[in-house]
DNA sequence: AAGAATCCCTAGTAAACTACTAGGATATGA
DNA sequence: TCATATCCTAGTAGTTTACTAGGGATTCTT
């Protein structure tokens, strides 16, 4: 039940892109150094949360990475889904017998799989991109606090 | 953020154990063949449930195991920890600095990390095994679907 | 037009983890 | 004593993770 990489960078570069990004597109490089994630790792990323058309880039000299809506209609859900897929517990949620689960409505695990997944939904996406960066905002060391010592 | 096997089968064979075991011992050839899986398999879960303190074992012919508390005590929380760790998404919620986070109380990220897990264990928490027991008992097929087919 | 700064795309890979299987030791009831 | 159980340790094929590497394409600046 453990989150990758993947989401931990990716909500904290988002993060970080939000709250810089409000005067000019910000380049991979200048995420990558205030959040000591590695370049190469990074683009990947973002690569899939463009994909999910959460935020837009602009190539080129002076490019980047912009929000592609408000930071208030983003929420962690959103985030962390582009870049882990479904966060359900266990993938059995679907009618579809073709996970091999012929069991259909006569399953009891599947219903506590399934109210796992809505609590672990629910709570993902009230959380807004807008009030994180908020709450960053108002902390002393953003941006100061040791790089590359934090995996999450 | 998957459950493993362990977790799955795990609390299967947990339902399946407080089904059968109010008369006598239920041995794991029995729960593996009524469930589906792999009898060494499942041996490794049972001795990480009995570890855990939530069911005993009784050595010998006709031994096998029983529930260590009353199923309403018993919480799908307690299972899933049991077999799968800690469930938080992501481990900085100790306030030890020895996950090489220094970040302390100025990481917004984590706060959101805490969030998710207090919903999780919430949930998960308030589910217990009687309940399941009786759903499970309610259901038609239950003991006769086809083995081995579901994973989940 | 040249060059630098960007994003974009695919592929490779070491390390860790998962989901088992295997072999045997130990305990107990008939 | 034998069959039936739990117990314990170790091995291992396959998958996944967390990157690194090597380019190519686009755009701004000079």
């Amino acid at each position: 039940m453990k989150l990758s990489t993947k989401g931990r960078y990716g909500l904290r570069a988002l993060i970080d892109l939000a709250q810089y990004s409000e005067i000019e597109p910000v380049s991979i490089n200048s995420i990558s150094a205030r959040q000591g994630i590695s370049e190469r790792y990074l683009e990947q990323l973002m690569s899939m949360l463009k994909k999910a058309g959460l935020i837009k880039s602009i190539r080129g000299a002076n490019g980047g990475y912009i929000l592609a809506k408000n930071a208030k209609e983003i929420s962690v859900g959103d985030v962390l889904r582009a870049l882990e897929g479904s966060l359900e517990p266990v993938e059995c949620s679907g009618l579809q017998e073709e996970d091999g689960c012929s069991a259909a409505g006569g399953c009891v695990t599947k219903y506590v799989w399934q109210r796992i997944n809505d609590s672990i939904n629910q709570t993902v996406d009230e959380m807004k991109l807008d009030q994180l960066v908020m709450e960053s905002k108002a902390m002393p060391d953003t941006g100061v606090f040791e790089q590359g010592t934090c995996k999450n």
